[in-house]
DNA sequence: ACCTGGGGTTAGCGCTCATTAACCAATGTG
DNA sequence: CACATTGGTTAATGAGCGCTAACCCCAGGT
């Protein structure tokens, strides 16, 4: 089971990682922002990198459980793919920091933590795959995989970018993303 | 003037950067990847904060001045584009580690040093909107210099990017940058 | 009224790190 | 030859870190 305070901290780490990154922050800086102060953390958390582990698998995790469902309910491949790309502009534009750390921060996982949650985010890199390669079946898959990692690339570049209405920023990362993805594709059988 | 020492020093750090972090690299690391040990390096630079200055400020200016002189030689502002992309897509596939701590490592730097790296660093984004808005006139320009920045989450994905042989990789990443950027551009306008 | 346990506190331990000090070998120039 | 400079060494210093220990408050079940 996972508390309200558990939440929080999470939530609050999070940020941090986001701004500093994880050896930027100290256990004292994450209790302080909590409104507690340092070991009380050992309370929630078996260590520090236990919060790292947990925040990293739960965003992986959210991310795949919706793509696959929403994939996976679409009735056509390109229905699919327009899904795909919604959810993930709306995570990225919802939860800046939580896509920062998620690809920033899993080189500081321990071995087994870090297994996981490449598992996870390769999984969420199939979902897409498979989705692109159900629309353009001659496409060599290795390849789909690299396009699809360029297109998260376009997609968490948010976080960075200049300051656009929310609104507009969606509609250019859309725009951009199926016109990366998509109207490009016959090329990428060509070479 | 800058030593050869220097130079081997600032390449094998990036490398290291690039690897486990800012943080994640201690002194006798680098030393040690240098075949000296320790606190020689205070012999070559003062600080380890030193270190990541010179080498992000290194990355920085040669993006923007190669960057520069390619848009300002180019014939038209398609070409324009054309090379740009061309140019910022070999260095990728050329430096992954110096791709990689220019775009998260600079938070880890001084006041001063970031000041200095973040405007070099938007001089070349504007670089590039300069072309982009040549190119599409009506365009808006905080939209446009959005654009611009998600086109270098794309092609910055390289070094994170399944593995393709690196030709392939150099005309999937120039197509999909294209078709992002210029294709889409009317749509662009719309919103 | 008791006591148990969840969630907080401060003190402190052990370790690693960046940096400095003190020293030394070689090189090349007066 | 003397000798300053350059670039290296090891030892030591001081700060900051994650984490544990020891303690305390207080709500709630019996």
């Amino acid at each position: 089971m996972t508390t309200k305070r558990q939440r929080q901290i999470l939530d609050i780490a999070a940020g941090l990682f986001a701004e500093r990154g994880f050896h930027g922050v100290s256990v004292h800086d994450i209790g302080a922002a909590c409104g507690i102060s340092g070991p009380a953390l050992y309370k929630h958390f078996r260590s520090k990198d236990e919060i790292l582990a947990k925040a990293l698998t739960a965003i992986s995790e959210q991310l795949l459980s919706t793509g696959s469902r929403l994939a996976a309910a679409a009735p056509t491949p390109a229905k699919a793919l327009d899904e795909l790309i919604g959810w993930h502009v709306d995570f990225a534009l919802g939860h800046p920091a939580l896509i920062v750390i998620q690809e920033r921060e899993w080189t500081n996982l321990g071995a087994a933590a870090r297994k996981d949650v490449r598992a996870l985010q390769l999984a969420y890199i199939d979902v897409w795959t498979g989705a692109l390669l159900d629309l353009r079946p001659k496409l060599d898959k290795s390849e789909a995989r690299a396009a699809v990692q360029a297109t998260f690339g376009l997609l968490n570049s948010t976080p960075h970018s200049a300051r656009v209405s929310e609104a507009r920023m969606r509609s250019l990362l859309t725009t951009m993303a199926t016109s990366a993805l998509v109207r490009n594709a016959p090329d990428l059988t060509k070479t």
